[in-house]
This record gives C-alpha cells, structure tokens and sequence, in this order.
DNA sequence: TGTATATATGAATATATGCGCATATAAGGA
DNA sequence: TCCTTATATGCGCATATATTCATATATACA
C-alpha cells in the first residue's frame, strides 16, 4: 500500500477536518518535546543565549548525562543547535515557532 | 518552611529569570496535555462543536473507556468541561488559551 | 603519544503513561 | 422497582520515558 494511498484514506474521513497520522504525529511531537520541565528549563534559557553542556548542567544542578541526553532529544526534532568551538559545543535554539509557543506559555502561567 | 520561603528561594536563582517550580509545573502539565494523538484528536474535535462521549469514541472510533479516561485527564486539568442532557454528556472546550495553541501548532504543521 | 577536558552514549532502573476489560454508577422510562 | 442506556472508574498489562552510572569518543595541548 503506497504512502499516497493511506494520505488519500486519511482526508476522507467522514468529518472532513480530521487531522491525518502525519500531521498528528509532528504536533504530539512537538508538544512532547515542551512537555518535560527538564526540556523547558533547558530551551528557557536557551531563549536567551547560547550555551555549552557543562554552562547548562551546572547553571540548572543537573547532571552531564541528563543535559546530554536531553539535548540530543531536542536535536533530533530539530529545536536546537549547536557550534563547536574547541571541545566544548555551543548550544541554542533553532525553532522559532516552538520557542513562540513556550513564551506564550510561560507568560500565559506566569499572569494567571 | 513556608510557602513563601520557597517562592522567594525560587526567585533568587542566579539567572533571574530560571522559571519557579510552580509555573515550571504549570507549563509542562499543559504541554503535556497536548502531547498525545488521542487527546488531540479529542479536542480537535471540540473546537468545532460538543459532542458526547460515545459521539467522540464513535468518530474517532475508540473505545467508550478510552475517551473518557482522556476526558477526566483533561477535565482535571480544566480544558473541558460538559453540560448534562439526561443521561448524556455533553462535552466542550474550555480553555481558549490551550485550543489557540494547539490550532497554531497544527496550521504549522499543515503549511510547512 | 600521552594527558586533560568536554561531550556522547549504552545499559540498567524506576517511574509514568495509555489502553482495555470488567464492573460500577447514574439517570430516565416502562 | 426493573431495565436500558450513557458514562465513569479500578485494575492490570505493555510500553514509554527520564535519570543515573560507567564508559567511550573527541579535541586540544604538552
């Protein structure tokens, strides 16, 4: 069955306005990605200004490892980046959207 | 040790603004209630019109129990609520802060 | 080449999550 | 009251997730 095909089933579902399996995926996703306080303390500060692995684990009390792993999470989805400089890699943000949205967010929680 | 106690120690981080453990909790329980298919799809679906529960498992063909697990989920955290018709429940979108988020995302996902 | 520092990764563990079954509850009507 | 329909809930299973420890990799430099 052709990728094309399960798109066509996908928009022919009785209310029109249904969302298809790849849309609902990119948008779980993304909000999983903001669903972590870990993940939002990390993209929080990243908000500001870019910084390497030890800056974020020390700045946050968390471990390398956690701050590792959790960066390589948010770079598989494409919400960070990172410049090398010498052994030590520069992190910051790289998704204008979803930074939007966790300020919207923040800001939302903070006024309420 | 008091509430207060806590509020002002979370305000004296080093980086002024490090998110307080209250809206850091706020955000991510937001986030994740965005964050699985099943209640995206749910509340999708409520933007437009409420629906009962056995209307919302037979669209999007899931189980009885199903949706209203997902339901409680969200009703607890007040992002629905429902009017009663008899024995039926009639279900709705309540909080207009999180289905502005959650049609951001998606209109994102869809235009890119 | 050897050492030090920064980061990444794999395995293990503990916890959280989503779902389904079976059953309970609640309201309306005969 | 009994029956039917609509919804809620408790429990258990399977899976996903976050964190940690130990170790591997990579770069710079003596």
């Amino acid at each position: 069955m052709s990728e094309d095909k399960n798109k066509r089933e996908d928009q022919e579902k009785k209310h029109a306005n249904e969302l298809d399996e790849e849309t609902l995926f990119v948008v779980s996703q993304t909000f999983k990605a903001l669903s972590d306080p870990t993940r939002i303390r990390i993209l929080h500060l990243l908000c500001e200004q870019e910084m390497s692995v030890n800056q974020i684990a020390d700045t946050l009390e968390l471990r390398q490892s956690t701050v590792s792993h959790q960066l390589r999470f948010l770079k598989n989805l494409r919400l960070v980046k990172y410049r090398r400089a010498g052994t030590t890699l520069f992190y910051s943000h790289d998704d204008e959207h979803v930074i939007d949205l966790l300020q919207q967010t923040i800001n939302h929680a903070l006024h309420h």
